[in-house]
RNA sequence: GCCGCCGUAGCUCAGUUGGCAGAGCAGCGGACUUUUAAUCCGAGGGUCGCAGGUUCGAAUCCUGCCGGCGGCACCA
């Protein structure tokens, strides 16, 4: 083409390279490239080769382009796929002057595919010498800065292709997500448990207590609204007598966003006949052994554990105003519309779940802050629940669950919850004594991986337009 | 919703007391047949988040708005 003056735009650079090509009968967004190796994989066939070393074997191998070293008559460049990382090398001798050429028309983030020969370089490092190159997507846009990645917060979740591509460990943390998902399901699956699905699009609420988002179905002329919790619906499925059932799926809370919470997330519910939650906690355990978090969990009850960290003994002071009284007495706020249910709650979140970063199962709930769990066998006023923490954090909850309907029917009375009649006369017709478990995939994953916020570990976390 | 911090080139970041808008990477032109953040020479690239205000003069000071982060509140 023409020699015309270097242009302003980085963009229109692109562009034009782009035209040039089509203007050269080269498709810059072909079809198909087939019979692809991944990177790691070339790279393992050759793990003990010495500097200066030659293969003869042939690779075929995809990905993006990454960096470039060198022009002229010989020039490196790295081509990045899921797996990997590879040095290509590319010979004026070996592509001739038009494949050379092409070959440094490449934009760094052009998606190419190669075919070449393993050779280990002088400097020791594995490299295909490029036979053929074949441009497999023109990239329009320039890619991330290539020593500091894409930092960039806004620019990281706004998008992730970005930051995927920027930041490998970034690609891990995700790839590490699926095999956690992935690990679960087996799991379950291995113990005779049947994954399920129930709606999303829910005419009533219910299963937790959280707010939801509301929507409108139009050909009922009627409001919807998106699930909160997964729990009515999946013990309707236990009464007719699926017996172990789990669904992993997005809920919906209408909350605030904070570094632990995004308005959708993603949680695993199961429910199992015939199980206590003694039973869940041990099954539990062995779940979390799957997906890598090893080691027995310490078991503190909550009680117990408001009374270490603030001598208060809240069932001693089973009374609103007693309960006051003994928090403020001890400098701690107790605000005075909230019930004495609440007040537990408050003390459970500022005094005791900040201190439970190592693994533990927190037991035995006061029983107006459960109204789907089965009263404690052997515990007045309390019922049979645990929460596990890890990290500072909430990332399951789990009870025997209440199979009384006409209990069930007055607890949620008690709570304001509204009554859910299919629930209820599911309970009617007979539920098995059972365990049920819901576990927060993301916080679960946010352990795993070590990162400190929910957007971290979840693809596109929910911004503001 | 409230409070605090932040927003400068495609990306990563400087920018002094209010006094000409800067660097590196990337990109463009050129040199180079073993580079590893390649190197060297040359020429470019800006709505300083947006809108007002103060001032002779604003990236810098003030107000409002938008967006992000953190905290509080709500909650899980």
């Amino acid at each position: 083409m023409g020699d015309e003056p270097a242009p302003a735009d980085i963009f229109a650079v692109r562009r034009r390279k782009l035209e040039a090509l089509r203007a050269a009968g080269i498709d810059p967004f072909p079809h198909e490239f087939q019979g692809v190796e991944p990177i790691a994989a070339a790279r393992a066939a050759h793990a003990g080769l010495s500097p200066g070393e030659e293969t003869g074997a042939l690779h075929r191998v995809a990905g993006r382009l990454a960096a470039r070293r060198g022009q002229g008559k010989m020039a490196f460049v790295d081509l990045v796929d899921r797996s990997g990382r590879i040095q290509l090398q590319g010979r004026v001798d070996e592509l001739g002057e038009e494949g050379m050429e092409r070959l440094l028309a490449l934009d760094l983030g052009d998606l190419v595919g190669v075919d070449g020969l393993a050779f280990c370089s002088r400097r020791g490092e594995l490299t295909l010498r490029v036979r053929s190159l074949a441009l497999l997507a023109k990239s329009l846009r320039p890619p991330p800065e290539k020593h500091h990645g894409l930092q960039d917060v806004e620019t990281r979740f706004r998008h992730r292709e970005l930051d995927l591509i920027a930041n490998e460990e970034v690609r891990e943390l995700f790839v590490l997500r699926a095999r956690v998902i992935s690990s679960i399901r087996r799991f379950l699956d291995g113990e005779g448990f049947v994954e399920v699905e129930t709606p999303v699009l829910q005419p009533l609420y219910g299963g937790a207590l959280a707010r939801p988002f509301t929507t409108h179905f139009n050909a009922l002329d009627r409001d919807f609204y998106l699930r909160i919790a997964t729990e009515l619906y999946l013990k309707r499925l236990i009464v007719g007598g699926l017996e172990r059932v789990y669904e992993l799926g997005k809920d919906f809370r209408n909350e605030g966003l904070s570094p632990k919470h995004n308005p959708e997330f993603t949680m695993l519910e199961y429910y199992e006949a015939y199980a206590d939650y003694l039973a869940v906690a041990d099954r539990f355990e062995r779940l979390m052994a799957a997906v890598g978090l090893d080691g027995s969990w310490r078991r503190e009850t909550l009680v117990a554990a408001i009374r270490e960290r603030t001598g208060i003994d809240v069932m001693a002071h089973h009374d609103r105003d007693a309960l006051a009284a003994q928090m403020r007495s001890r400098g701690l706020e107790a605000p005075r519309e909230d019930s004495w249910a609440e007040l537990v709650d408050e003390l459970v979140s500022k005094h005791v779940e900040p201190t439970l970063v190592e693994p533990t199962l927190l037991l035995d709930y006061p029983v107006e802050l459960s109204p789907f769990a089965k009263r404690h066998r052997s515990e007045p006023g309390l019922v049979e629940r645990f929460e596990a923490y890890a990290g500072g954090m909430e990332i399951a909850n789990a009870f025997s669950e209440l199979n009384d309907p006409d209990e069930q029917r007055a607890r949620l009375r008690d709570a304001g919850q509204p009554p859910d009649e299919s629930f209820l006369q599911a309970l009617e017709q007979g539920m098995p004594p059972t365990g049920g478990l819901g576990l927060g995939i993301d916080r679960l994953v946010m352990v795993l991986a070590g990162r400190p916020s929910i957007r971290e570990v979840v693809l596109f976390p929910a911004m503001r337009d």
